[in-house]
RNA sequence: GGGCGGAUAGCUCAGGUGGUAGAGCAUCGCCCUUACAAGGCGAGGGUCACAGGUUCAAAUCCUGUUCCGCCUACCA
C-alpha cells in the first residue's frame, strides 16, 4: 500500500523527540555565537493553550530556529507564571466542591494547596507548547513562585523600598469584594451600564432649603463628609461655609468650595464620600475632612451605614432611594449611562475604597523606560504602538503592588509587634532594628503577579547573581506578545529592566494582533467561538496551523481564523510532500550535492530565482513581515517550483534522456529541493525535518543545518527573461486550446513565427514546449508565413499559430482575437495618452519614459499582427 | 473627551520609500497528463469608502467627511 497523503501525526511525535533527545533546544553559553535570546511571555500556570497562544509561541519560534539556523547561540526561556488572583480562585473553588473555605484550612495549608494542584495540573500549557513545536530549553524552564525567582522579587522590592521607591500608605485604590483584593488601576475594565442620576437634597442644618446634588451611587451618601461646590460658583458662593444635613444619617456636614467641581454637571454640587471615591478623597485630605467607610470588603454596609448596615451595597442602593422618596428628598431621577469599572478577573464591580496599601512610585522608573525606546535602545514594531507606550509611560500612575490575597510572593516586609517598627528585608529579621523584641510578624499581603512578571527577563536569567546567562543573553534580543499586556507587562518590565540591571531587557518588541474567529469577533467562552488549537492541529497538523498563522500574520492587522484557511495551508503541505515524493523518484546515495560548473538553462533559471525568494523569506522574518515571508515561500515552492520547474524537467529525466545531462538536473533538483526544505524549517519543521530525513545520505536534523543564503552570482537576469518568455508561449498555446475548446488529448502543431534569432531559445527548448504546451510538432515558420486557418496569439516578438483547419471554430476564433485587441488597445490608448502629456515628458525620470515608450512600441506591434490575424479569420466568418 | 487602526475582486485579506492593482478561498469551463483530485490547465471578476488637495503621476502623501473596530480618561 503506497502512501498518498502526508500523515502529519507520527512526524510530529517523532521529530519532536528527536530534537530533545538531540538536546537541540539546549543552549550553552560558553559555546559560540553571537547570542539570540527570548524569554518567553510566561502563560497562565492555570491555562491552557489558546489560539493568542498559539500565534504568539509560533512566531518566537520562527524566530529562535531562523537565528539558530544562522549559526547565532540562540536560547529561549520557556515556564509559566503564578497568577495570584486567578489560581487562586480555582484552588478555592475545588475546596468550595469540598465543603472547605480557605480560611477554615489556613494560610499555610492553603498555600501548600495551591502547590499541590499546581505540581498536578500547572503544567498543561507548557505540554501544549510542545505539540506547536516550540524550541524552548526546557532545561531552563521558570515560574514565577520557585525559589531563584522568588528571591529575585524580595532583592526587587528591598531594593526599591531602600530608594524610596516602594512606600506604603492610606490611599483609594479598587477593591474587589468578591476576590477580596486591592487591584492595580490596570486590572479593572470599564464598561458601560444603564443606571441613573439622582438627585438629593441635603437640607440646610438650620432649615432652609438646603442644597441639591446628583449622584449616580446614593448608597454611598451614608458615608458623605462634605458637599461641595465650585469656588467661581455664584449659585452657591452665598452658601459656602454653611452647614447641611446629611439625609437618612441625620449628621452635619459642611459645604466647601473645591476647584474640582464642574459647574456644568448636574447641580454643579457634588456629595463627598472621602472613603468610596478617588476625587473625593483627594478633596477630604484638602479640606481635612473625616473619612466614613460605609461599604465593607465583602460590599455589605457597614455599621456606619446606620439602619442600613448588612445590606448588600446594591440592595443598599434601592434602598436609600426609596427611603429618599419618602422622606421627599428625592427631587428627581434621570436614566444615565456610566462607565463602571469590574473586576478583570472575575468581572465583580470594583468598589473603590480606602485602605493601607503598598505602592510602586512609577514616574521615576517610567522616565528612563521612555528614554529607552525614544533614543532607540529598544524598537517596539509595529511602530506606531509606540505612541500608546510612551502616553501610558508620560501619565503614569502610581502602582498598587499588594493583594489580599496567600497566593503569591508575601511582601518581605516585617513588623515588630511591640514598637510597630517595620522592615523590610530580603530575609526574616530574627529581632527588632529598633527595639530588639523578638515577636516580629510578616506583612500579611503578597505581591501583585506582574510584579514578578516584571523581572522576568532577567530573574529568568540568574539575576541577582551575575550569572554566565545573564552575562551572556542579556538584554533579550526580542520579545513578542500581543498588544493587550503592553502596559501590564512589557511596560513594566522596561522600567525594572533599566532599573536593575541598567539596561532595557529587550533589542525588539514585537507587537501582534490578535486572533478572532472566522466572522471577525473575539473568540470568547461566553460567545461560545473559541476554536481549539489543539482540535485544529489534530485535524490538519501542526504544520498547516503554524503557516496559516504565518502567512496570516500582517502586521497591525487582526487574523480571522478559519478551517478554510487552515485546509489550504494543509494542501500546501501536501503539495510539499508529494513534491518530495518526485523527487526521491529521482535522486539517489549517488545524486552528487555538488552542482556541476555547466547547467541547462532550466536549471540556471530555478536556482536564479531562488536566491530571489531566499533573500524574500530572510527579509520578510528579519523585518517580522511573517506573512511576506511565508507567501513568498508559498509562491516559489507552489507556483514555480512544483507547477514549472518540476514539469520542465520531466523530459530530462526520462531515460530516453543523456545520461550526463541527467545527472545535472538531479543534482540541481535535490539541491534546490534541500533549500527550499531549510528555507521551511522555522515554519514548518516537522514536515522539514521528515522530508529531509526521507532524502537520501543522514546528514543530521536539519534544524541544525546552516539556514539558505542567497548569492547574487546565481542571479541571471538573462535568463529570468528568456524563461519567462518561453512561459509565456506555454500559456499562449494553452489559452488558445482551452478558449477554443481543444481537448488535452488532442495533439496539436504550433508553428512559431518569427525572425530566426527570436525564436533560438524557443528552439532550444522545443522539448519543454512540445510537453507542456501538449503539442505533437513544433514547426518554425518565417515571418512571411499567413496563419490562414490557425488560431494566433502574439507574445513579444513571435506569433504563436496553431492550425486548426477543420477543427476550429472561425467564429469563436475571431471573438477571442477580438477580445485581445480590445485589452490591448485599451492599454495602448492610456499608454500612448501619457506619453502625449508635455508635463509628464518633462517631469518623469527618464527610465520611466522609457519603459512606457517601450511598452507603446511593443503595444503597436502586438495589435497589428492581431489586427492582420483577426482579419485573416474573419474570412471565413459564417 | 483624547488616541490608534480599518474601509481594495463575491468572501478573507496582501500591497516598506508615489510609476501599468495581487494572493487564498469561492465561481465558471476543460482534464483521472505516470509527485500530488488535499491535484493540473484555462477564464471571469476591482471608478482601491466619499469629497477635496499636492504631483507629470495617488490604493499609496496631505486635509476633511461617513461608517466600523479597539485602547485610554476621576466628570459626581
Amino acid at each position: 500500500m503506497k502512501e498518498k497523503a502526508y500523515d502529519p501525526k507520527a512526524a510530529e511525535e517523532r521529530w519532536y523527540a528527536a530534537w530533545l533527545e538531540a538536546g537541540a533546544f539546549h543552549a550553552d553559553p560558553a559555546r559560540p555565537g553571537e547570542p539570540y535570546s527570548i524569554v518567553i511571555p510566561p502563560p497562565n500556570v492555570t491555562g491552557s493553550l489558546h489560539m493568542g497562544h498559539a500565534l504568539n509561541i509560533t512566531l518566537q519560534d520562527v524566530l529562535l530556529r531562523y537565528a539558530r539556523m544562522n549559526g547565532r547561540n540562540a536560547l529561549w526561556v520557556p515556564g509559566t507564571d503564578h497568577a495570584g488572583i486567578a489560581t487562586q480562585n480555582v484552588v478555592e473553588r475545588e475546596l468550595r466542591g469540598e465543603g472547605v473555605s480557605r480560611q477554615e484550612l489556613g494560610r499555610d495549608a492553603f498555600v501548600a494547596r495551591v502547590w499541590k494542584w499546581k505540581e498536578q495540573s500547572g503544567g498543561t500549557i507548557l505540554r501544549q507548547l510542545k505539540r506547536l513545536g516550540a524550541a524552548c530549553d526546557w532545561d531552563r524552564e521558570r515560574f514565577t513562585m520557585d525559589d531563584g525567582l522568588s528571591r529575585a522579587v524580595r532583592e526587587a522590592f528591598v531594593r526599591l523600598y531602600r530608594k524610596g521607591l516602594i512606600y506604603r500608605g492610606r490611599y483609594i485604590i479598587n477593591w474587589c469584594p468578591r476576590c477580596h483584593t486591592a487591584l492595580s488601576d490596570l486590572e479593572v475594565s470599564y464598561a458601560e451600564e444603564k443606571g441613573a442620576l439622582w438627585y438629593i437634597r441635603y437640607p440646610g442644618q438650620s432649615g432652609g432649603q438646603g442644597v441639591v446634588v446628583a449622584t449616580t451611587r446614593p448608597e454611598t451618601m451614608l458615608g458623605d463628609t462634605a458637599v461641595a461646590v465650585n469656588p467661581k460658583d455664584e449659585r452657591y458662593a452665598e452658601r459656602v461655609g454653611t452647614t447641611l444635613r446629611l439625609p437618612l444619617m441625620n449628621r452635619p456636614i459642611p459645604l466647601l468650595a473645591d476647584a474640582m467641581v464642574d459647574r456644568e454637571f448636574g447641580t454643579g454640587a457634588v456629595k463627598i464620600t472621602p472613603a468610596h471615591d478617588v476625587n473625593d478623597f483627594e478633596v477630604a485630605r484638602r479640606h481635612e475632612l473625616p473619612s466614613v467607610r460605609v461599604i465593607d470588603e465583602s460590599g455589605r454596609m457597614t455599621a456606619d451605614a446606620g439602619v442600613f448596615a448588612g445590606l448588600d451595597r446594591f440592595a443598599c442602593r434601592d434602598a436609600v432611594v426609596a427611603k429618599l422618596k419618602e422622606e421627599g428628598l428625592l427631587v428627581r431621577e434621570e436614566p444615565y449611562l456610566h462607565n463602571v469599572g469590574h473586576c478583570y478577573r472575575c468581572g465583580t464591580a470594583v468598589e473603590p475604597s480606602e485602605s493601607m496599601q503598598w505602592f510602586v512610585k512609577a514616574k521615576p522608573l517610567a522616565e528612563p523606560a521612555i528614554r529607552a525606546v525614544r533614543g532607540g535602545e529598544t524598537r517596539i514594531i509595529p511602530s506606531q504602538w509606540e505612541k500608546t507606550y510612551f502616553e501610558w509611560m508620560e501619565n503614569i500612575r502610581d502602582w498598587c503592588i499588594s493583594r489580599q490575597i496567600w497566593w503569591g510572593h508575601r511582601i518581605p516586609a516585617f513588623h515588630c509587634r511591640s514598637c510597630g517598627k517595620t522592615m523590610v528585608e530580603p530575609d526574616p529579621p530574627s529581632k527588632c532594628a529598633a527595639c530588639g523584641a523578638e515577636e516580629i510578624l510578616q506583612e500579611e499581603d503578597v505581591l501583585d503577579t506582574w510584579f514578578s512578571s516584571a523581572l522576568w527577563p532577567f530573574s529568568t536569567l540568574g539575576w541577582p547573581e551575575n550569572t554566565a546567562d545573564l552575562e551572556r543573553y542579556y538584554p533579550t534580543s526580542v520579545l513578542v506578545t500581543g498588544f493587550d499586556i503592553l502596559f501590564f507587562w512589557v511596560a513594566r518590565m522596561m522600567m525594572m529592566g533599566i532599573e536593575f540591571t541598567g539596561k532595557a531587557p529587550f533589542r525588539d518588541v514585537v507587537i501582534h494582533a490578535l486572533v478572532r474567529d472566522a466572522r471577525g469577533e473575539k473568540m470568547s467562552k461566553t460567545r461560545g467561538n473559541v476554536i481549539d488549537p489543539l482540535e485544529v492541529i489534530d485535524r490538519f497538523g501542526t504544520d498547516a496551523f503554524r503557516f496559516t498563522l504565518v502567512a496570516l500574520a500582517a502586521q497591525g492587522r487582526d487574523i480571522r481564523m478559519s478551517d478554510d484557511r487552515v485546509e489550504g495551508y494543509r494542501n500546501f503541505m501536501n503539495k510539499l510532500y508529494q513534491a518530495g515524493r518526485f523527487v526521491r523518484m529521482h535522486v539517489d546515495e549517488e545524486t552528487p550535492r555538488k552542482l556541476p560548473g555547466e547547467l541547462p538553462v532550466v536549471d540556471r533559471w530555478i536556482l536564479s530565482r531562488l536566491q530571489r525568494v531566499i533573500d524574500e523569506v530572510r527579509g520578510g522574518i528579519e523585518e517580522y513581515r511573517f506573512n511576506e515571508a511565508g507567501s513568498a515561500y508559498y509562491q516559489f515552492v507552489w507556483h514555480e517550483f512544483c507547477d514549472w520547474y518540476l514539469e520542465m524537467i520531466k523530459p530530462a529525466l526520462l531515460p530516453s534522456a543523456g545520461e550526463e545531462e541527467r545527472k545535472a538536473q538531479r543534482a540541481t533538483l535535490l539541491h534546490v529541493y534541500e533549500t527550499l526544505l531549510a528555507l521551511g524549517q522555522p515554519f514548518i519543521p516537522f514536515l522539514t525535518e521528515e522530508l529531509w530525513h526521507a532524502l537520501p545520505g543522514g546528514r543530521g536534523l536539519l534544524y541544525d543545518r546552516p539556514y539558505p543564503v542567497a548569492d547574487a552570482a546565481v542571479n541571471d537576469v538573462n535568463v529570468e527573461e528568456d524563461m519567462a518568455h518561453l512561459m509565456e508561449v506555454i500559456r499562449a498555446v494553452r489559452n488558445i486550446r482551452s478558449e477554443l475548446n481543444i481537448p488535452p488529448a488532442k495533439k496539436v502543431e504550433v508553428r512559431l513565427k518569427g525572425e530566426a534569432e527570436e525564436i533560438a531559445f524557443l528552439r532550444d527548448h522545443e522539448e519543454i514546449l512540445r510537453r507542456l504546451a501538449r503539442a505533437e510538432a513544433v514547426a518554425y515558420v518565417d515571418p512571411d508565413y499567413i496563419p490562414v486557418q490557425d488560431a494566433t496569439a502574439v507574445v513579444n516578438d513571435i506569433e504563436v499559430c496553431l492550425p486548426l483547419s477543420g477543427l476550429i471554430d472561425f467564429d469563436q476564433e475571431s471573438r477571442r482575437l477580438k477580445k485581445e485587441i480590445e485589452k490591448g488597445n485599451a492599454e495602448r490608448v492610456r499608454v500612448a495618452g501619457r506619453l502625449a502629456n508635455e508635463k509628464f515628458m518633462a517631469n518623469a525620470p527618464q527610465d520611466i519614459v522609457d519603459a512606457l515608450r517601450e511598452r507603446e512600441a511593443a503595444l503597436e506591434q502586438k495589435l497589428a499582427k492581431l489586427g492582420k490575424n483577426h482579419e485573416l479569420v474573419s474570412r471565413y466568418l459564417s
